[in-house]
DNA sequence: ACTTAGAGTTTACATCTGTAAACGATAACT
DNA sequence: AGTTATCGTTTACAGATGTAAACTCTAAGT
């Protein structure tokens, strides 16, 4: 079973075609290059670069038609951004990860619903969550506090 | 006013020395050097090299003690973190960000302390959400869904 | 059939990162 | 005073990343 998996990363220039083509759902690359320039001051043959580099590390199927392809995402977008978020924060003290938290929530606009469905799984996590979380950039054995 | 500011990105492998320095508030070569190698397996010189960067970078700050120096960090650790977080979130849809935080906070250890400020700051920010959230990943005009 | 424009591929190159050895200065020990 | 153990600095180097030109096909128009 051919499971989508990717080990290598996608990076932050590669996000941004990522990100046309994970909306479309399947792009020809005209329309990639026309989007993505759009954005951002890239010339035609940087995102060709990245489309390229993208198919490669298997982030982006490529299917022929006629003369040119269409390229669609062989990893799902919330996959990648869980793993891009969990990434992120592994680096980050675990002691230290719920003030991020609140940081980030009170900068992001949120949806209601999506609200709604923070504070359901907050609550719930709540009835089993530890008082405290120990601090853990220090290697085993050593106690620190951040 | 010399404002802590650091335009440069702290990198993954310098983050780790960061956080002992966060930790311990202030650590002279020889303690990072120990602590960082036993949680990874680097040569003292490439812990030196970190070092070295995050000097220049203006993340870490020295005082000469003797023939060593002290290092402590310019940049305060939450700061560091929220924004490392907010560029991550920065470059994902703004319509998934929510789903991406139900999938993070259902993955991390938070304490019950975190966990009740996240909801009271959830509840206060409901009562001004929008009911949706667009998605932001097609160029002005354009409307997308992913 | 011939030319051509556009799609994908190759090549290019500077900078950043991860990883580390080599080196130079100097405090400390003998 | 001479030697040594460090501490910090310089240099090294491969691979990743951002950015883009050059090149090669081949479908499409004449």
């Amino acid at each position: 079973m051919p499971t989508t998996e990717i080990t290598e990363t996608i990076t932050d220039a590669e996000w941004c075609v990522m990100r046309i083509v994970w909306t479309l759902d399947q792009a020809d690359s005209h329309t990639i290059i026309d989007l993505v320039s759009q954005q951002h001051d890239w010339k035609a043959a940087t995102i060709k670069t990245l489309i390229g580099r993208l198919v490669k590390k298997g982030a982006l199927a490529t299917t022929k038609n006629g003369r040119q392809f269409i390229y669609t995402p062989l990893i799902p977008e919330q996959t990648a951004m869980d793993t891009a978020l969990a990434n992120q924060l592994d680096q980050m003290c675990a002691m230290c990860r719920g003030q991020a938290f609140v940081h980030a929530i009170d900068h992001t606009e949120l949806s209601q619903a999506d609200i709604q469905e923070l504070i359901t799984h907050l609550q719930t996590k709540l009835t089993t969550a530890p008082a405290t979380i120990a601090c853990d950039c220090l290697p085993e054995g050593y106690e620190g506090s951040c």
